[in-house]
DNA sequence: ACCTGAACACCGTTCAAGT
DNA sequence: ACCTGAACACCGTTCAAGT
């Protein structure tokens, strides 16, 4: 399973701390995120992560990474199978992003965590992050292109289809709509999100 | 100050540690708020405050209620102001929305806390978060019935805008739009927000 | 009724020392 | 180069004891 020789105990510690700490959000969720954690899950001592994590927040960017990467490949394949069903793309997108938020809540609370507010700190962070949100500024005006979205900054267009499908993410994993079921909810704000950047045409 | 007599060390301890706790977060970050700093602040051992929050999570539960009364006092007083004037009262709560988050970033990241996502732990934060919720869907309902806004069920059309607003706000908040003007992005969504439920009313 | 002080099990972080 | 173990200053939480 690990093809490179094992350097003192682990082959690979920094990816092995990842790994642990990607499980442990999953299973006992973000509060449970601690370096002497990470450092128990994979049997090494409490020190020896920092030979690979300057502190604890770079731990937590790492993991928030991981997580906007998992992101984005599932917004390209959701882009990828609307064009090939000849379906709406931002649609498509919109969809998917509440449906990973929904399926990785505890990812999606590290990829947006406070303490990572600060993006210059963290540059693999910001870049991952900002080719997410190109992939969306390049849907608008593919759409607006062909036609599909009304004129304007596609940046500013971008950034309010944004906002609604995050919103609309977060206000579901903070448990802001207890009487409704996602899924709706999630199908609802995504046809709003339609109307809201579709041409007018006609009344009604 | 205060009115009643002091039955130990405090007029109103519970009281006090709110206001310690409302202003560590505002100075320090959400990361100060702790029960021995508040306790600390306050002048008190680090114990008492268990007299009156169980642990930790029912302080931030608590801090996170002010929050809401404070946004809730927000949203009416646009409201009202946009009646006077005349002008678009969805609009005028959008911005109202954007702007108490930008003025108290702490509070909106207390308010949407995730350890706070279990809203039946804390029936007082559910209530008065449920007000505000209530507030936004009453002002859907009327525009829909002065004809301002298009048809459909005013609670899935309130959970859009609020979705676009409140997201608006997070990524705001979080740094993920690191060379935007933040007061631009607001107008542009509530823009976009008001373009999305207006009523079509012939093309372009 | 309300608060204190000691105690326990956890943190993050540092640093000399080991291999 | 990479990891360990002891140490320090912080937490949250509990509990017997004080007023």
């Amino acid at each position: 399973m690990r093809a490179r020789k094992q350097p003192y105990h682990h082959g690979d510690l920094r990816r092995s701390l990842l790994e642990a700490a990607l499980q442990l959000i999953d299973e006992q969720g973000v509060a449970a995120l601690t370096l002497r954690a990470v450092a128990r899950r994979v049997g090494v001592s409490h020190a020896a992560p920092y030979r690979h994590f300057n502190d604890r927040e770079s731990l937590v960017a790492a993991v928030a990474e991981e997580g906007f990467r998992g992101m984005l490949a599932a917004l390209q394949a959701a882009a990828e199978r609307a064009a090939r069903n000849k379906a709406d793309g931002l649609t498509a997108l919109g969809v998917a992003y509440v449906e990973y938020a929904l399926a990785h809540p505890s990812a999606l609370r590290v990829m947006f965590a406070t303490e990572l507010a600060d993006r210059a700190r963290y540059p693999a962070l910001a870049a991952v992050s900002s080719v997410t949100h190109d992939v969306l500024v390049q849907r608008v005006s593919e759409a607006q292109a062909a036609g599909r979205v009304v004129a304007g900054d596609p940046q500013e267009l971008a950034f309010a289809a944004w906002s609604m499908v995050h919103g609309c993410a977060m206000l579901l994993l903070d448990g802001q709509m207890p009487d409704a079921v996602p899924r709706d909810l999630a199908k609802a704000v995504t046809r709003c999100l339609e109307l809201g950047l579709a041409v007018r045409k006609g009344a009604k």
